[in-house]
RNA sequence: GGGCCGUUAGCUCAGUCGGUAGAGCACCUGCCUUUUAAGCAGGCUGUCGCAGGUUCGAUCCCUGCACGGCUCACCA
């Protein structure tokens, strides 16, 4: 009588008795004039003036007293208690609600008033069924606590875990807040392409597609910064995309390979002007999202009130083995991996192991709110040459709570200097060679009509999304993490 | 990809030193017109993740697989 199919068959049940009793299980629409938080935060007007109002959301828990009952009804803004009472909805009224079930979504029209415990709740004058539940909710007091079950039926976890919403409603203000912050800069935002021919703006491994029609390979961008330079080249002069990029690469607590970017770009500026943005930004959130500058993430305070640090990748670095590391040679680099039983791919330039000495040596030291300057030319092909510094960019990365939240240069403007760049990525991409940036002609033949000197800027707003909800993995602040199928499917397990 | 851990009722979880399993919630029946984890009385509920192996007998032991979590690695 209570296993899968009997639960579902009681409800279903339920639904056929109350067709037969002339109600709709799934009638069109319902007129609620307020909300549930609305209820108790205008009591007393409401009661004053004799007001009735109606509601509507999902039962979520039924007290049934014979011929009365409390239950409670959720919607998004919270939980409202009503009181049905026979003598007041009638007998009628009272035998269909005796089929309604928790789980079901109702229609509530009623007086506030508070019970003798003094919680406000509603009496009933009437009630509609808006739509039958024919699953059981899961546990009313425990919730639902397997993150399988949790991401894969993120409907379940939103029903029962009022935290997760809250956390989805503080991402998408972060967001609200960027877009208000650069609108009222002056950027303009703007959407280009998801389908890109050739991938670039970042290294990493892209989704391929095809295109029938045109019959083309196609690939999912890894980065939107290509694209929105070319606008920068068009005299757009400042724009920002907010939207997925694509990376065919593992899923961990700080990776999905959908995630969300912001990208802007701003003519005549250069990367100290980026980083002034992203203190001002992130300082802008913390007091629309906290009310303070102040954030805690995984129990470690930081005040955003504060200048950022600034840390020299190649001087820490160089501190830290204990040598000028853009000085020594690629045996030498070698050498000092070997050393710490850093593994690396056969292929790899000095700068691609200074970076993996780098996350080795040196991140896991950056707790406070810091950018990263001074990378190596040879892996930021995108960014311009410190004149006063050969073989570093004027680049940084910013860290907050411990995590690269985003990237930053003053944006390489030169044509001659860009291709010699594509063409040393090109050359260095190992035997499968999907990493490294393909040359883009086309993007190039923008920079030689001439692009004004820019900053640009990557944030990932997952990651920070997690920074300002304190959420320490990446699907706590994805509605719909990518997970294997639920069920393998037969025949689809080629690899 | 490696290591560790998990997978038992719709949900949250116990448990079986190997003899096919339990609680609470949910659900069903009855009583109950101010309850709130409502209460009281009674009742139902399981391919113990999947597939093999060992065994007289496996949910438990072994092997493989699937999915998930943590972690390391990979990933500028």
């Amino acid at each position: 009588m209570a296993d899968e199919k009997e639960l579902f068959r009681v409800r279903l049940d339920k639904r056929h008795s109350l067709e037969e009793a002339g109600v709709d299980p799934y009638p069109t629409r319902f007129d609620r004039d307020t909300t549930a938080s609305e209820v108790h935060d205008q009591f007393d007007e409401l009661v004053a003036e004799e007001r009735s109002v109606s509601i509507a959301g999902r039962l979520m828990t039924i007290r049934r007293m014979g011929k009365a009952s409390f239950a409670n009804v959720k919607d998004r803004s919270g939980v409202i208690q009503i009181y049905m009472k026979l003598d007041f909805v009638g007998e009628e009224a009272y035998k269909i609600w005796k089929k309604i079930e928790a789980g079901d979504l109702i229609g509530v029209r009623g007086t506030p008033f508070r019970t003798r415990a003094g919680e406000i709740s509603l009496q009933v004058s009437g009630f509609e069924l808006l739509a039958k539940s024919l699953r059981p909710l899961p546990e009313k007091w425990h919730g639902l606590r397997d993150k399988e079950t949790r991401y894969r039926q993120r409907y379940v976890d939103l029903i029962v875990n009022p935290e997760v919403l809250q956390v989805f409603e503080r991402r998408a203000r972060l967001v609200t807040t960027i877009r208000k912050y650069l609108d009222d800069r002056g950027f303009l935002e703007v959407e280009t392409p998801v389908l890109q021919p050739l991938y670039g703006g970042a290294s990493a491994r892209p989704f391929t597609t095809h295109h029938n029609a045109l019959n083309m390979k196609l690939y999912l961008r890894i980065a939107d910064e290509l694209y929105l330079k070319r606008l920068i080249a068009g005299g757009c002069e400042r724009v920002y995309e907010i939207s997925k990029d694509f990376r065919n690469e593992g899923i961990d607590k700080t990776h999905n390979p959908e995630f969300t970017q912001m990208e802007l770009y701003e003519a005549f500026s250069d990367y100290n002007d980026m980083m002034r943005i992203v203190e001002e930004m992130m300082r802008e959130i913390a007091l629309e999202l906290h009310g303070t500058t102040s954030i805690t993430f995984a129990g470690r305070t930081n005040d955003l009130a504060e200048p950022w640090k600034r840390l020299s990748f190649v001087d820490a670095l160089s501190e830290s083995i204990g040598r000028d590391v853009m000085e020594m040679t690629n045996k030498e680099l070698r050498a000092e991996c070997d050393q710490r039983n850093i593994d690396l791919p056969d292929h790899s330039s000095n700068g691609m192991i200074l970076a993996e000495l780098f996350d080795h040596l040196v991140e896991p030291g950056i707790l406070d709110p810091t950018f990263v300057i001074d990378f190596p030319k040879e892996i930021s092909p995108l960014a311009k040459e410190r004149r006063d510094r050969p073989g570093v960019v004027e680049r940084f990365e910013p860290y907050l709570c411990g995590m690269e939240i985003g990237n930053a240069f003053s944006e390489l403007n030169d044509p001659i200097e860009q291709r010699k760049r594509f063409e040393a990525q090109v050359a260095l991409r190992g035997p499968e060679g999907e990493e490294a940036q393909q040359l883009d002609e086309d993007y190039i033949r923008a920079l030689e009509y001439g692009m004004p000197p820019t900053g640009g800027l990557g944030i990932g707003i997952d990651r920070i999304s997690m920074v300002f909800t304190d959420q320490q993995s990446i699907r706590d602040v994805i509605l719909f993490p990518l997970l294997r199928p639920e069920q393998a499917s037969p025949g689809g397990s080629e690899e």
